[in-house]
DNA sequence: CATGTTTGGTGACAATGTCACTTAACTCTC
DNA sequence: GAGAGTTAAGTGACATTGTCACCAAACATG
């Protein structure tokens, strides 16, 4: 990699770090490679290192004691996993874990040299800062939805926010209820009345979105 | 106050900063007085300071755009508000606002204080990593009790948690409610079904528990 | 004491969660 | 390419929780 192709000019967040802040930060780490469905961390398997994700996303989910599990949030390529990562060295057994989504591409920061620049760079330090409040703020967010948002608009949120580009979900029923923390029956019946409505059309592990308008306007209706 | 007397000694986070740093946080920071009820911070009413609480509590609760409200968590003496104050800095406008629950002591440490003590003390900068990943796996867990906890499970739990020595509740059914992110009948409800059970005694604005194990009993049930 | 306000109670109904099961679609193997 | 096993989705009955509109009791205040 050379000086000009540094892989934290692909952080929003961090292009103002000063330079050899830059330089310390991209010799120091290693990059990895993260095949598909691999659990990136997890109870009983904390990682040694604080992630900046390259490429691809990672999916962080919890399982409750009674077995139901629920989407906390995902990591995209320009974000780090540093918080999770805190949290897994300080609170061991707590029920998360970081899922590939995809193939992903990150850079491996040892523990003591993230420590070191948040000691020595207010760039880093912001950045660090900043990635907490906004997941803070995210999770107060989701509480809301998650205790008084009705299941029809966060489906047609959820939809919309996994819709590719032509329009389609690949996705099981199964997996939207972990999405929003329900049961697979509930997302069953919710689908059927947007086919009924002629919002969607189904198939074996994916939902086309045939109205984009009329969903955006259900999900918009209460955010 | 003289230098056998800090305030930051009543903080078990930081008892380990360096003599130096201990110095440097009490000389620039300022006590306050606040007196119960006031709005500590809230929408529109960002603090320039960063408190750090020395008595009393601060009740931190969010009200959604559907006019429901919900407890987020509480801020006790030896905690510190940075997080709530660093969310509100960096995004504006998000709803949640911290009200004294009792009449408040606190330091407030200015904005580039602490920007400073991070940089130069690694235990200042533990605290805050550490008060930051608490946050989040309480947040964690919140979210799980919220999406898939029972609600006579949940209720029991928050009585136990807010009654006093003598085990009464001082609270009604509309502050249960918003304990719980649920509806004030939903409360009248349980708490009928408890009183009917022989575990509580209600009275207008207060619940007696009676009988503290089966609470218990049923809110470590699914625990 | 009269009156307004706060707190709690109630019944009907809607929305969501749970359970036990069925049916349909896909995959794999021979 | 025909079963057999597996995964995905559908269904009905019922329990729990949320919503609404309203009532009644307790308290506060003049």
């Amino acid at each position: 990699m050379t000086g000009t192709d540094l892989w934290v000019d692909r952080f929003p967040g961090l292009s103002r770090l000063e330079e050899p802040i830059k330089q310390l930060l991209v010799s120091r780490s290693t990059l990895i490679d993260v095949p598909k469905g691999v659990t990136l961390f997890g109870p009983g398997n904390s990682p040694e290192n604080m992630l900046f994700l390259l490429d691809g996303t990672v999916r962080v989910q919890q399982v409750s004691d009674t077995g139901h599990e629920i989407v906390l949030y995902r990591i995209y390529a320009g974000q780090s996993c540093v918080l999770t990562t805190a949290c897994l060295l300080a609170y061991e057994d707590y029920s998360a874990e970081g899922i590939a989504e995809t193939p992903v591409k990150a850079a491996a920061v040892p523990r003591d040299l993230f420590d070191d620049l948040i000691s020595q760079s207010k760039p880093f330090r912001d950045f660090v800062l900043a990635a907490f409040s906004k997941r803070i703020t995210d999770l107060f967010q989701m509480i809301d939805e998650v205790a008084f948002q009705r299941l029809d608009v966060r489906l047609a949120d959820k939809l919309l926010a996994l819709a590719a580009a032509d329009d389609t979900v690949a996705t099981t029923h199964q997996m939207l209820s972990v999405e929003l923390g329900t049961a697979r029956e509930v997302i069953s019946r919710q689908l059927q009345e947007f086919q009924r409505r002629g919002w969607v059309e189904q198939a074996r592990g994916s939902v086309k979105l045939l109205n984009r308008n009329q969903l955006k306007k259900l999900a918009d209706h209460n955010t």
